[in-house]
DNA sequence: ACGAGGATGCTCT
DNA sequence: GAGCATCCTCGTG
């Protein structure tokens, strides 16, 4: 596989772009983890959400709407810095969630991602989730993936176009969808909010096993809307 | 298979 | 004090 392979972390011109072309983009990265003296973690990224300021669900909404009369203050101002910076925030007391801050300084958005499929490293993933049976419970939502990449609030406003958490081209094809030469990539409304539920912008590769369970009680399920393809690298 | 409910802490009103 | 960008366990079919 890639093991050991070099790879070039994602410059952040790619992140100071329209926060629904990156999400769409990231599908098929590589979210990789160096930890100096232990094997290199690298998951490719299967489910991203996209959160605008402009977007009643997002974190810098209230920072939005009153923008015109003070700077971005609280736990959503690091939104409205530069792009390719990390926003993690506890979620529910106990989780970590990680998002990428995009688009230009000054406008509050991010990427949130929500599931990867492990690639390297998944003797160490595994350890980080202790008690997991199925090997897709180990990184298929947004609070499995970063307990299974020991990703937390250390990571908190830091940049990811630098080891040691980056993102980066995939150097082979999905491990799940070997036949695949493609990166399918297909949308629906968010999960797990209740404010801007009709916005279609989830992202997700079509039939990877990685891709997180539909929610059953609150936004509409994931039912597929426009599927666009692109060519593995 | 599926649904209900609990854990748990921070942010914002 | 309410409301979360969640996950896991333990019921019942």
């Amino acid at each position: 596989m890639s093991d050991g392979a070099a790879l070039t972390p994602l410059p952040v011109e790619f992140f100071a772009r329209s926060t629904l072309l990156v999400a769409e983009q990231l599908i098929g990265m590589l979210l990789v983890h160096e930890i100096p003296g232990q094997p290199r973690l690298a998951a490719r990224i299967v489910e991203t959400e996209a959160y605008r300021e402009d977007d009643p669900a997002c974190h810098g909404w209230s920072n939005w709407k009153r923008r015109h009369q003070q700077a971005p203050t609280g736990r959503s101002a690091p939104l409205f810095g530069p792009p390719g910076i990390a926003y993690v925030y506890l979620n529910y007391g106990m989780y970590w969630l990680l998002n990428v801050v995009t688009e230009a300084e000054g406008t509050g958005a991010a990427v949130l991602f929500r599931a990867v499929e492990p690639v390297e490293g998944i003797d160490v993933m595994r350890q980080n989730r202790p008690g997991v049976r199925r090997e897709r419970d180990l990184t298929n939502g947004p609070g499995k993936l970063t307990r299974a990449l020991g990703i937390d609030a250390r990571f908190h406003e830091r940049p990811l176009t630098a080891p040691p958490l980056y993102f980066a081209r995939p150097v082979s094809p999905s491990p799940s969808i070997q036949a695949e030469a493609e990166t399918k990539v297909a949308t629906s409304t968010r999960i797990g909010i209740t404010k801007g539920t009709e916005l279609a912008w989830r992202f997700f590769e079509e039939s990877n096993p990685y891709v997180s369970p539909a929610d059953p009680t609150k936004s509409q399920q994931g039912r597929s809307g426009k599927l666009r393809s692109r060519r593995a690298r």
